[in-house]
DNA sequence: GAGTGGTCTAGACCACAGA
DNA sequence: CTGTGGTCTAGACCACTCG
């Protein structure tokens, strides 16, 4: 029909797109189920399901067998990596997680999970510690606002620091964990972030609430000490559709 | 039949997945086509198209209709922020994007196309300027490593600064449009980026190989002058399969 | 024109939510 | 038990590549 025949199924998203900006299937209402909106649209169901799946990717929508399809209502969540780790942020005396929720009028929970396990390959290279033994200590936070789940976060530091100290422990304390390391004689000075995206694995989807065709930014952030050497790495997932990420840097 | 039955589709991808992983389809080799996969695997080729589907937006492979399908052959690309705006960089007499690409043993190449616009209302806003008229200099780079395109980068300088200088000219001379800003008295002292994840447009989609399963970064990179006042505002996009993005500062 | 992927249909059955 | 989405099949036709 068109020049470039855009297929059925993304027509058919579009429409469904424009509904949703529009208003007329507004935010946390349910879609009219596929065998009506197939019926309107005159295509087959698996046509409007596909085209349902593109929505679903892009996290406008979330499908539930047995109830119908929704529409999300989702102000995406701004991550200001300069901020996060300031002063002023941290002797709030909560985390900056705590923070980016709470500027949204939300409510954050978060779960936390300390143990000595063995390091993944990659974080081992990084802290220059064993990757076959228990060598770190892993603080382990799943993250929401209110009931939305919004964000998986592994540290790992190394056991020749956290040892013994409230690193290791549930509560790190006024300040949180970079104050620790500084009273450790191990203060951060520098940060580096090394961003990608992928899709989730299944654990990560099921916590997370997406479906393996959504995607999540993979953070992986390191600590370093003024002897150069890396005291912290944490890996943050976070699914791409509720988070924007502002980093900012001074030219010298 | 599993506990958790995973769809015959997922597991399909799964299966081709780790034999591209394990070389059996080696990089740049063509898949058998869905017809013998179908077969081999006891599924209908529907079932094999939906997994492929999985595997391309991943980035793993590429579909051409009537040749078949391709294992893409893919080294991340990394881009560092930091790296990207230092003086020593751009003085090497080449952009930033030159140095990524040249990293990996690729030749780069860019296509230029400057002009004065009417910028898009976010970044009218960011730079101050009018919506509704050519207030901006535009300057739109299409980047790519050989034959395989990367990245699409357009730059917006109000006209206030850009007129009649060097930055509305296709060769921004030595230091490149930076070290412009300087000699035009707008230094700019410090950087931010603003990065989220979307699909691409039919446009960026097409100038970049990509099909609408996968995604992009969108990368809002505003320059800001010792005023305060943003001067330069560029917003870059790319496939999110083929760079890894890094960003590091200091604390203080 | 032959080869191969892209999409669509009609129909079927399953899985999960909820009354 | 009913409602709704998830997936699969068999078959068909189209669109693009290449000889």
């Amino acid at each position: 029909m068109n020049i470039s025949t855009r297929s059925q199924f993304r027509q058919v998203a579009d429409i469904l797109r424009q509904r949703i900006e529009a208003g007329t299937y507004s935010a946390g209402s349910v879609l009219p189920k596929e065998d009506d909106l197939a019926g309107e649209l005159s295509v087959t169901r698996g046509t409007v399901n596909n085209a349902l799946k593109i929505l679903e990717a892009e996290g406008l929508v979330r499908a539930i067998r047995g109830k119908g399809t929704i529409v999300r209502e989702l102000p995406p969540i701004m991550r200001n990596a300069q901020n996060r780790y300031a002063k002023a942020t941290r002797e709030r005396g909560h985390g900056a997680f705590d923070v980016e929720v709470r500027a949204l009028g939300r409510e954050p929970r978060i779960e936390l999970e300390v143990a000595r396990v063995v390091p993944p390959q990659s974080v081992a290279a990084a802290l220059g510690v064993p990757a076959d033994q228990a060598s770190v200590v892993s603080r382990a936070r799943r993250m929401s606002a209110d009931t939305t789940p919004l964000q998986i976060a592994v540290s790992y530091i190394p056991l020749s620091i956290a040892e013994g100290t409230a690193l290791e422990t549930q509560d790190t304390g006024p300040g949180g964990m970079i104050s620790r390391y500084t009273d450790l004689g191990h203060q951060q000075v520098r940060i580096t972030e090394q961003l990608s995206v992928r899709p989730p694995t299944q654990d990560e989807a099921s916590f997370l609430a997406m479906t393996e065709d959504q995607r999540v930014y993979e953070v992986i952030h390191t600590g370093w000490d003024a002897s150069g050497q890396a005291v912290e790495v944490t890996i943050h997932v976070m699914p791409t559709h509720q988070w924007t990420l502002n980093y900012g840097w001074d030219l010298t």
